[in-house]
Order: C-alpha cells, then sequence, then structure tokens
DNA sequence: AAAACCACTTAACATATGGTTAATATTCAA
DNA sequence: TTGAATATTAACCATATGTTAAGTGGTTTT
C-alpha cells in the first residue's frame, strides 16, 4: 500500500511541483491551499505524513502543526515543517510544535523525497514497536526503554540489540543475524560479547522478557 | 476553561463587533473604553490576552502597553496592538512597548479570531514548555534560558542549539542533526565544536539538563 | 585608531564510559 | 551424565566525549 501524504501551502506552484515529484515516487497526494482547509482534509484522507509550510496567512504553520497534534485522529500522522533557513530554525523550535522534521527552502524535490522517505521508515519502527506489551515497551527517538511506565536510558548497543529483538516480537535472531544486523557484517567480536549485553540488558528491564533459545538465539518474549 | 479577553478602544461600534464574533468562538470578553479604564478592569478581571486600539485620546495604546507590562500582576497576560496600517508598524516597534503581537486595521473578524487563537495557544505552549521541568525554559524572542526564574542571554549558537533540544524534550539528537539544523548542511566544523557549545551551555544552565547518549547524541532530560 | 570585548572555533590533552574480552561458573539438551 | 552453549563477573581498553586554553575575526568602546 502506497503512503498518503497531504501537502499545505499557500502557493500553487510549490503544491503543483512538490505532487508531480511525489506522485512519481508512488505516493499518495492530497493537497490544501492553508491550515483551516488542511485540517479538514486531513480528518478526511488521514494521511500518514502531512507537509506544511511554516509561512502562511491566516493561520500560519505553526498553528496548524499544533491543531494537527492535538487532533487525536491524527495521532498517528507524522508533521513536517517547511522553512524558510535553517537559520531560523531556534524560532520555530521554541514553540513545541510537535513537528517531526524540518525541511528548509528553497525545496530541492530530491532532497524532500529522500526526507520524506527516511521519515516514513521511521514511522513504520516506531508504529511496529508501540503497544506490542504494556508492561515493555521502547522510544526510538528517546534511546529508552520503558518498563512498567519507568523510562531508562540505555546506551547505544544495548538499546540497538532491544531495539532488534522487538522489529519481531516472539521471533527468534539468531547470533548471526543479531551480529549482522547490530554489530555490522564485517565487524568481528568475540562470541561472549552478546551474553554480556543480553546480560546488562536483562540487568536493567528484568530477567523476564528476554528469553534464551539455546543453541538458537534470543527472542522476546511477549 | 474558556479564555478571557479584554478589549480596549475608544470605539464602540468595534468593541461591540469584536466581542461579537469572539463571543461566539466561546471567550469571554470584557470592554474598556481608554487606557486607564482597561488597566483597572484588567487587573481585576486578570485576562489571558488583552487587545489595546493603538489610537485612543488620553493615554494611547502604546502607554497602556508599557504600563499593562509594569503591572507584575499581568506578567502573564498577552498584548495585541490595534495599528492603523502595516506600515505604521516599525514606528510602533521601536518603542519597546512590549506587546506580543500587532493586528492591523481595518479588521477582519476571522484573521482576528484566528490570530487570537494562535496567541492564546502560544501563550499555552510557553507555559508548558515551563511545566517541562518548571525550573528551565526558553524565550525565543529574548534569546535566554530562564533557570529557576533566572534569566541568562545565550549567544546564538549556544541558543540554537538549546533550543534544538527544546523542540523534543527527551529526544536524541545525534551530532548529524544538531551540526544539520544549527550550523547549516554545508558547514563543515571541527568534531570538537559541539561538545565545547555543550559544555558552555551545561556552565551557564547547570549540569543537570543535558544527557549525553555516548555514540548517539545529546537530549534534553525531562 | 587602538584597545577591549565577544562569539565562535580549534587544538591539545584528560577522562570516562560503553564495549569487549577473558576467565570461571552454570545450564540444558542429547 | 556430560559437554557444548550460555551466564556471569570483573578487568581491560579504545574511543567518544569532556575540558581548557588559546587563536581568529568581527564589533564595540574609549
Amino acid at each position: 500500500m502506497s503512503y498518503k501524504v497531504l501537502l499545505i501551502d499557500d502557493e500553487p506552484d510549490i503544491l503543483e511541483i512538490l505532487t508531480y515529484h511525489l506522485e512519481k515516487e508512488g505516493f499518495l497526494i492530497k493537497t490544501a491551499k492553508n491550515g483551516v482547509e488542511g485540517l479538514e482534509v486531513a480528518r478526511d484522507f488521514n494521511p500518514d505524513l502531512i507537509v506544511v509550510d511554516l509561512m502562511m496567512p491566516e493561520m500560519d504553520g505553526i498553528e496548524t502543526c499544533m491543531q494537527i497534534r492535538e487532533d487525536k485522529n491524527l495521532k498517528n500522522t507524522l508533521v513536517a515543517l517547511l522553512t524558510a533557513r535553517s537559520e531560523d530554525y531556534s524560532q520555530i523550535a521554541g514553540f513545541e510544535s510537535g513537528a517531526d522534521d524540518y525541511i528548509t527552502k528553497p525545496i530541492k524535490p530530491r532532497v524532500l523525497v529522500s526526507r520524506i522517505k527516511a521519515l516514513l521508515r521511521r514511522k513504520e519502527v516506531k508504529n511496529a514497536t508501540e503497544n506490542v506489551s504494556d508492561e515493555l515497551s521502547i522510544d526510538v527517538e528517546k534511546y529508552v526503554a520503558i518498563i512498567k511506565g519507568e523510562e531508562k536510558l540505555l546506551p547505544k548497543k544495548e538499546f540497538e540489540l532491544l531495539a532488534l529483538l522487538f522489529s519481531k516480537p516472539g521471533k527468534v535472531f539468531t547470533r548471526e543475524v543479531i551480529l549482522n544486523k547490530v554489530w555490522g557484517d564485517d565487524i568481528v567480536v568475540g562470541d561472549r560479547t552478546i551474553d554480556v549485553h543480553i546480560r546488562k540488558l536483562r540487568e536493567k528491564i528484568g530477567d523476564s522478557y528476554i528469553k534464551t533459545v539455546k543453541g538458537v538465539g534470543y527472542k522476546l518474549k511477549l
């Protein structure tokens, strides 16, 4: 299924050019020429991503962004803000608009497309890891494991290992696969390294979640 | 709870029409026909927002605005100035009236309403950000970090870095992202530059807020 | 115009943490 | 029961980050 993207901008030219490039990539596009209209369309269209221009008359981008964030039905929708310059960034960032990404003008279609793809990929991961169990979850943005509501900041490798297991809870990941995904194809480490990381994870999140399948690998218990 | 708005204008017609439109939107409205009266009402009514007409006999808008700003009890109150034309803007901005927004006449009710909503929402955010950790917040307009009530003026780069972290407290920002957002896509700086800025920030706001996630980046502690 | 100042960057060195290993213990499936 | 796989622990070490001071260029002050 292709991703749905809503573009909100008051300049028809920009809408047109972006639509062209994104449709070429197989995205499903709708457009709106202001925030109010955008919100309406969004509620109906239920897009995966909304791209909002910051500079718009009447209701500006930040305002729109915030309203999107407030709408519970659009909880899983990503928002990317189009901003004039990267330097102005802090001005926007100061408000917690809740945007997931900022894309600076002038827009290069290629850059935009790859940014959007990256965003959607992340969303995929996020959705996959959400609500697997109400006791344990992970937050990819924050690098934390949430165990019974308590957030534990994990070091890089430990987090990546846990995230891997989370990518398919219940599935057994062989040591080989774990090495490949977390450490990389070429890096060589001793064969106790994984165990030690598992150990540290268990220390932090409790013994009951990561299950050893002897001779095969590890899996996340649901 | 609905927002309280105080309208100050010497023209009854305008007061009436604005009251009508704003009450329709669920705001709680009070009016005053000059600055002196306005201040009295304000102290009693304690509104979220005061809309002041610039052109008024006796005590004019700017004067009123300044007096509002001086009143400690109205610290959290927003002020919007009604001005005749956008060209006059620079004139007014010159005086540091302390207004939070300028709305130009002739007033279009729809525009006014959305502007006011935007303002109040920002205020909401501002107050909310303060609660993220009621010890630390930032003021985008002043370029300051407010740490336990004390304002610290930050240099550009430091502020932008902090603002970035603030844009999503808890989220880990990689060095790469930080470089992109604060320094820009193309600018190349040595790899100790970020650390040094982090250092200076920590020096000013205390060590406890910015957390290092080794191998990944930095994040703002909640 | 010189001096003082400030923001920012760089360079050189110090430190600490996360990652790994090694040595030993324990477990589990055949 | 037994040996290979995994657990556990602490020690080790590399590297990412912390820290300090000094350099640079631009701006303000005198």
